[in-house]
DNA sequence: TGATATAGGACTATTTTAGTCCTGTTTGGC
DNA sequence: GCCAAACAGGACTAAAATAGTCCTATATCA
């Protein structure tokens, strides 16, 4: 269902709390126990956060984490590539030619700028964003147009 | 990873296949072999997609798939909603008020919000589209703005 | 030196997804 | 009427992805 996995939810979550109060370091276990989330799993989350280079930790008394720079230059893509790795709809999203259906498939390209254009929805969307407590406000989205013979003169 | 699951993958492949020879009813077997994948799987699928309203089928000799309405009006969402379900980046995004942990999240009306660009987005692209050969053309996003306290008037 | 924290990875359990198969029903042709 | 072609529906198994836990090591501060 184009689902975020749990973890990616928690993440957000978490970047939120940081988000709100960025000037402080943050425990794991302060951060689970505020987001009434399990220590272990809060662990985990932050760990991979700091890999992607989204947190910057701190070890020893007194440490914690913060994030690695302004919550209006984290977007939501990159919190979720960090926990579910590189965005695309479908195994052949990234690669440029490595499903062996390729041939056979004939949606593959079209795929691709769907996709392009989620990653592109989500690059928009900011941290600061998602962290406010009033809402985002969408835009509505031109519809999708089809090239056709008359006006195709680009790849 | 946002990713699409497999089922859904072929599904919009098939639907493409029968789009592009609208006319005749398909059997499960000869869009099993046209796309070159399992037979049991392609049938699996295409009673999904008949479930969801998206092909009508007809048994016995001569029988087989066609789809229900024009490839103009079947869209990407139709085809995900039919295999996957709602569409929603979040456990929470399709009912009002389900997750336990809504009062610590912060962040659950902003994802909704995500998700139904998202599908938008999704709903714009239809199945003509992604059956054609030639790549189909997606508009630059705009960015998606925030809701300040100066424009805040609705919900 | 001891308490506090994260780093990293191994491991298990759970859930979801994929894939297969069987039995029943409908349809068309001989 | 009978047989073969095709879908309907559901049960079932297998495989893979995800979630969650735990252990040991390392860094930091008082």
């Amino acid at each position: 269902m184009l689902k975020l996995s749990k973890l990616t939810d928690y993440a957000a979550v978490i970047m939120a709390q940081i988000a709100r109060d960025p000037l402080r370091a943050h425990t794991a276990s302060e951060l689970a126990e505020t987001a009434n989330l399990p220590y272990p799993t809060v662990g985990k989350t932050l760990k991979m956060l700091a890999k992607g280079g989204l947190v910057v930790s701190r070890r020893g008394a007194q440490g914690g984490y913060v994030l690695s720079r302004s919550p209006d230059d984290i977007s939501a893509s990159d919190i979720i590539v960090a926990i579910e790795g590189p965005i695309g709809m479908t195994e052949c999203s990234h690669a440029d030619g490595e499903c062996d259906l390729m041939e056979v498939c004939g949606v593959a390209n079209n795929w691709q700028r769907v996709s392009l254009a989620i990653r592109t929805l989500l690059d928009g969307v900011t941290l600061a964003q998602l962290a406010q407590s009033s809402p985002i406000k969408l835009p509505v989205h031109p519809p999708i147009q089809s090239v056709t013979l008359s006006d195709a003169h680009e790849g």
